[in-house]
DNA sequence: TTGTAAATGTGTAAAAAATACACGTACCTT
DNA sequence: AAGGTACGTGTATTTTTTACACATTTACAA
């Protein structure tokens, strides 16, 4: 239906009128900081640089980016995760925003708080870039900014949603063992888990697929090798319940 | 420990490196807004406002406001929350904030969601003012901005942390029947559970206070009175579980 | 006052899920 | 060839969840 002509200018200045009033609103400005967990010899890393600001003296910061105009969150988000990892498809969650009005040495920045999981060997990392290093979550200690509570809070909130969904899987490669998944889950829970119980529960998930290989270069008995079932997965994702470990 | 005048001046040249910074980034409009719900007639209800913007023709909108300099968010959304209902003590969590570039008519503004949780009859609601008004959640269909998004991922978020920890207390009256309490979990999970089977589990949580009344004036024969724990929930929320329905 | 309607309060048996636990096997190394 | 190491598997026990029925108390109406 055409609208008439009448009627478009009314709805031209109606938009004026509210284009004005956000013009009004103070404005504060915006970043994304994403916290990148990474696995490694049994550990749960994550990703960081020296920060770059003088005055934090190269502490550790996390990956982080103004958030541009008209860009979403989220993109942003992946932005800065592309551009430091070189990496697509990558987990990516919005955890929370921080707020402090002295978060930040330079005034006031707000900044919204990403998780993402990626598997360490599976990257394109420019690490020789910029002092950009993998840190042992437990050996981190002083940070820049609030980092190291953003860090902490993304740490809570990956534990807590490990126990709902198989996020796990994002920090394997692609092929792994029942061990490595197991070694896994006891890092991040912080926690140790009976062999065959564990099995046994990731058995009747039916999330696996057995890739009847073996693996290689293991000086023990090699473990089967399975893959995440990403598609059955996602099928079902709404129906989801939870793990509980 | 006294800081030399050299190092004092030093780091003043930092802090103003780091001012300079911040001053060169792009600022954006920020808001908060507040998803208040509500349980009357066994029914889950949401705190809606009349837009003002002339542009959403009176839809239905959150009560929302602008973040000022210098505050946080959470004081923001309590503050949104003091001045329409008078109220404090009142359960607030942030959810997650929304970016899409066109969620505004006026042009970029990002919000971040609140989720509260109060007792309607504990109220002193201004609900005169403004076409302030508590609202089905179920009947509530068009709204202003994207706020029906934000509602929906409000109410998916309280039915999740409601099987988390017990927050329906603060939707309730100080006193109220296990039944009242049981229609208030089914209302908002949107199941039916059997009676005796959630007396027992809120039995075994030890959570509930016997306050040896009846109710008044019910139809019917009047059940117990209860009174939640609040001390004892907060003592032992870290070692907190969960409820599984 | 008596009967009826409506919701309260309570226990147990069966099923399902979680836990605890031990030994033979396969492969690697020396 | 022997020893070390982690793999792979099943069952019994406990705990938790579920399903289910009847007597009791009060308000209300006849």
């Amino acid at each position: 239906m055409k609208k008439s002509t009448t009627r478009l200018l009314e709805e031209n200045h109606l938009i004026k009128n509210a284009v004005a009033l956000v013009q009004s609103y103070p404005k504060v400005p915006l970043t994304v900081d994403c916290v990148i967990f990474g696995f490694e010899e049994n550990k749960l890393k994550v990703l960081l640089i020296k920060s770059d600001l003088e005055i934090f003296n190269s502490k550790l910061s996390l990956l982080g980016d103004i958030v541009t105009n008209n860009e979403e969150l989220d993109d942003a988000a992946y932005r800065v995760l592309k551009e430091r990892t070189g990496m697509n498809d990558v987990f990516l969650d919005q955890v929370r925003a921080f707020s402090h009005p002295a978060r930040h040495p330079g005034g006031r920045v707000i900044t919204v708080a990403y998780c993402s999981l990626l598997n360490i060997n599976h990257h394109e990392l420019k690490i020789h870039d910029n002092d950009l290093n993998w840190h042992s979550l437990t050996t981190v200690q002083e940070m820049a900014f609030d980092h190291k509570e953003i860090v902490d809070a993304c740490y809570r909130w990956l534990q807590k949603r490990i126990q709902e969904h198989p996020l796990g899987f994002n920090l394997l490669p692609d092929k792994f063992s029942l061990r490595e998944l197991q070694n896994l889950y006891e890092a991040i829970l912080g926690i140790t888990l009976d062999r065959r119980n564990f099995r046994k529960k990731f058995a009747s998930m039916n999330l696996l697929i057995d890739l009847n290989e073996m693996e290689q270069d293991v000086p023990h008995r090699p473990g089967k090798l399975y893959k995440f079932n990403f598609e059955k997965y996602e099928k079902n994702k709404r129906k989801w319940i939870g793990i509980d470990f």
